[in-house]
DNA sequence: GGTATCTTGCACATCGCTGTGCAAGATATT
DNA sequence: AATATCTTGCACAGCGATGTGCAAGATACC
C-alpha cells in the first residue's frame, strides 16, 4: 500500500538541499542557537521559503538535525567497553568530546534548550552507559561513594558540559579539551588532581590520537 | 539645578508597587526565566500597562533586579577573609550558595543568558576574590597546579553554577546543597574526595548553620 | 475637599518571527 | 523537447511580545 501518485523518482538536487539545510542550521545554530530561517536558509543559499519545501516546521529541522548529532555521539560510544570503571569513564568523556567538540554550542544548546527532554532520551544510552560505571566504580571502591550513584552521574554529565561550556566562550585546543573533560570527570568522581593525572598518563588508549 | 517641578512629594504606594514587580518579577522569572511582562504585572497585582509607569523598559526592569541581587551575594561574600585559601575557597562557596539557592533559576538566567555581560561585571569582586584564592592556593601547593589560575577560576565559576542548575531540576536541600557545593569546588580545584570530605568536617566555620 | 499622583483599560503601532498560497521561473530527468 | 519537480519572491495572516497615547477612574496626600 505504499502511495505510488509519482510517475517519476524525486530529484537530486533536492535531496542534496536538504543535507544544506541540515549542514546550514549546524553551522548557524552553533554560532547563534536562535538563529533564524532566514539565516539558516541564507547559509545554505537558499530561500527562506523553500526551507517548507523540505521541513514542514522550524521545529522539525530541529528535531531532526538533534536526531542526527545524538544519533552519531550514541553510535560513537556504543563501541566503549572496558572492565575498569574509571577507564571506561574516561573513555566514554574522551569520545564525547572528540564528538562533539566541533559542535560545542549546537550541543549546549540541544541539551539545555527547549528540546533538551527530546534530546535527553535520544543519549539515553550514554546515561545508562555513565551510570554503569558509575556504579561498578562505587561498587570496586574507585570512585566516590559519598555521593548517591543518579546524583553522581548527573554531576559527571553536567561536568563534561561545564567544559564544553568553558571552551565555547574560551576555545581550547580539541587536544587540550580532551585531557581537560578527563581529568574534570575524574576529579568528578573523587580522584585528587595528581592521581588523576597520573592515570591518565599511564593508560594508553587515552591518550589523545589525531583524527584519521 | 535639581529640577523642582512637582510641588508634592512621590506617592508612597507607588514606591510599594514598584517593589512589589521587583519581587513578583523574581517569583515568576524564577520559575520561568523567559516569563512575559503580563505575568509579572499580574503576580503583583498590577496591569501591564503600570509597569511602564515604573521601569521605561523590560530590560529596565530585570537590570535593576539583577542588579539587587548581584550587590547582595557581592555585599554578603566581602567579608569572607580567611588566611587558608582553601577554606576561604569553601566559604564563598557556601555563602554563595546560602545567598542565592533560594532564587536558583533566575541566578542562572542572570549569568546565562543575555544579561550575562552586565551580570558579570557587578560580579566581578567576586571573581576575583575566587582568582585570588586560588593563586594563593596553587602557590602554597594546597591547590592544582596543572591547570592555569585563570582557567581554574572560570571552572571553579561554573561548577558553583553547576549545583545550582542541578538542585533547579532534582531539588535538593538547602543542608544538602550547601554541602555539595563546597564538595565539588575542593574536587575541583584538585582534592580527591575523602580529603575534600574530611577537610570540610575539620573546619568548624564550613559547618552548616540555620539562617538566623 | 481639592489636587496631584497613580492605576487601568483599551486601542493601536511595531517588531521579529513562523507558516501559507500562489504564480512565475529555473532545472533535473526522461 | 516535454514535463514533473524544485525554487523563488511576494503578499499576507498570525502569534506573542514590547511599548505608547489617552481618557477615565481611584487614591494618597495636604
Amino acid at each position: 500500500m505504499t502511495t505510488q501518485p509519482s510517475v517519476r523518482a524525486p530529484r537530486r538536487d533536492a535531496a542534496e538541499n536538504r543535507e544544506a539545510l541540515l549542514a546550514a542550521a549546524r553551522v548557524v545554530l552553533n554560532r547563534d542557537p536562535s538563529g533564524s530561517l532566514e539565516t539558516i536558509a541564507a547559509e545554505a543559499g537558499l530561500s527562506r521559503r523553500s526551507v517548507y519545501g523540505h521541513f514542514a516546521t522550524r521545529d522539525d529541522l530541529l528535531r531532526e538535525l538533534v536526531a542526527l548529532g545524538a544519533n552519531r555521539v550514541v553510535d560513537a560510544l556504543a563501541t566503549v567497553t572496558h572492565p575498569d570503571p574509571l577507564t571506561r569513564l574516561a573513555l566514554i568523556a574522551s569520545n564525547l568530546w572528540r564528538e562533539v567538540e566541533s559542535v560545542r554550542m549546537m550541543a549546549v544548546v540541544a541539551v539545555r534548550g527547549p528540546l533538551a527532554k527530546n534530546t535527553a532520551s535520544l543519549l539515553r544510552p550514554i546515561r545508562l552507559s555513565v551510570g554503569d560505571a558509575i556504579r561498578d566504580g562505587q561498587h570496586d571502591g574507585s570512585m566516590r561513594t559519598d555521593l548517591d550513584a543518579a546524583l553522581l552521574t548527573r554531576l559527571v554529565e553536567d561536568t563534561a558540559l561545564l567544559v564544553l561550556e568553558e571552551s565555547s566562550e574560551h576555545p581550547l585546543a580539541a587536544r587540550d579539551g580532551h585531557r581537560l573533560v578527563m581529568l574534570m570527570v575524574l576529579g568528578c568522581v573523587g580522584l585528587g588532581w595528581r592521581d588523576a593525572g597520573a592515570f591518565i598518563d599511564a593508560e594508553p588508549e587515552l591518550q589523545w590520537k589525531e583524527r584519521h
